[in-house]
DNA sequence: AAATCAACCGACCTTTCGGTCAGTGTAACA
DNA sequence: TGTTACACTGACCGAAAGGTCGGTTGATTT
């Protein structure tokens, strides 16, 4: 009467971990009951007390394993690019490829550290986070030494800038939505590029053209 | 046994909206009690239903009271500073301001943007906030209208970029503070005049010569 | 065959939540 | 003085939460 054990090994506990990753993404961590993630992954809740300690043991399990899929993915989009200037492109479309893909999960991470603030923003970080962010402001600095970006910037500065466009533009849609002025809801790529263009421009060591 | 009745009018009600709204700011709407709030407020549990249907009814109140509030203090900042250029370094100044004043109510807002989605933006907006946006919105416009910035740009945009950047300021300050590269978390100042300093470089069309 | 062990479950516990209700004290007015 | 109106309360309720417990199942080991 039961499949085999647990048909592969692990399998019962991932099963737990996907289904709290999409419920607690839907509806947020206290809106989520374990019953309701038992049910949702084909199992009791009792049976998920057997793999995690509490609720907050099997949120941290669901955090990193989002972290790591961030990670995993956007690390591929360096080192590409002759210059600076491209790397930065594509590391910011990128990006918010991986945040369109995965909208939920934004919200979750954000969720997160509004929530719960400095502890959890020290697990974020060591979930990978911080590797990321370094690795895209190493891009700014590398466009510094080489002369393409204005020296007298702080790379960090400059990652939070696009990092922050990208998150706010998945954070406030529904606001934005909102506004009769706001035509870009629906087109992110129009809007990462616009974005991309006008820090490019306001970073750039070289004077540019202007458009028109 | 009693202070006079209820003292001023609508005083016991104030009192109630005041106490929840510290502590929705503080830990969020699910995680606040509405005895932890009848008892901060000097009052009894029972008292708050007689006031507010519930405790939706509560939380809303106290998001229309922080809503008017953030618009009242940020129109002044409009209509000032002689090129376009000028009145958005104010804006953007004075938005940040406001937010570094109440660094409280912007994560009330930005949680109940998470949970409620698009309902909940809509309350958000007819509060005054799209108002504000438009405004914002409207001094790029006329700078591209009278030559100042490049022509090519969804001013719309430009200014979701200036709010992004405040407002992720406040949101991403703790994990920003575990990135050893950065140095700007505290320094809010510092941190907006260069970004406002990237942005009008690169939404401005003359040619702007370089710093060094 | 006996023992072991992890996966798993139904029933149950305690706590806390949002919300209700019957009633009290006081000011205002008749 | 009686009555009405209202701010306000303590005690209570049902529901649902997180978490525990004793026990069953079935594969694996000896």
């Amino acid at each position: 009467m039961k499949k085999s054990a647990e048909e592969i090994t692990g399998e019962g506990r991932r099963k737990i971990v996907l289904a709290a990753e999409r419920l607690f993404a839907d509806h947020g961590f206290d809106a989520v009951s374990m019953h309701a993630i038992a049910t949702s992954a084909g199992t009791s809740k009792a049976n998920i007390y057997h793999y995690f300690s509490s609720k907050d043991a099997l949120y941290l399990a669901v955090l990193h394993r989002a972290a790591a899929a961030l990670r995993s993915r956007l690390q591929e989009a360096r080192q590409q690019g002759s210059t600076a200037a491209e790397a930065l492109r594509l590391f910011a479309v990128s990006h918010l490829q991986h945040l369109l893909d995965r909208p939920r999960l934004v919200q979750l991470f954000l969720r997160e550290l509004l929530e719960k603030g400095e502890p959890r923003a020290r697990d974020l970080a060591d979930a990978g986070l911080a590797e990321l962010f370094t690795a895209l402001a190493e891009i700014v600095r590398d466009g510094q030494e080489n002369g393409e970006f204005r020296p007298d910037l702080d790379p960090a500065l400059v990652a939070t800038i696009l990092v922050s466009a990208n998150i706010n533009f998945f954070q406030a849609r529904d606001l934005l939505r909102q506004y009769p002025i706001v035509h870009f809801v629906d087109d992110p790529e129009g809007y990462d590029h616009a974005v991309v263009d006008i820090v490019l421009r306001g970073i750039s060591r070289t004077v540019q053209e202007n458009p028109s």
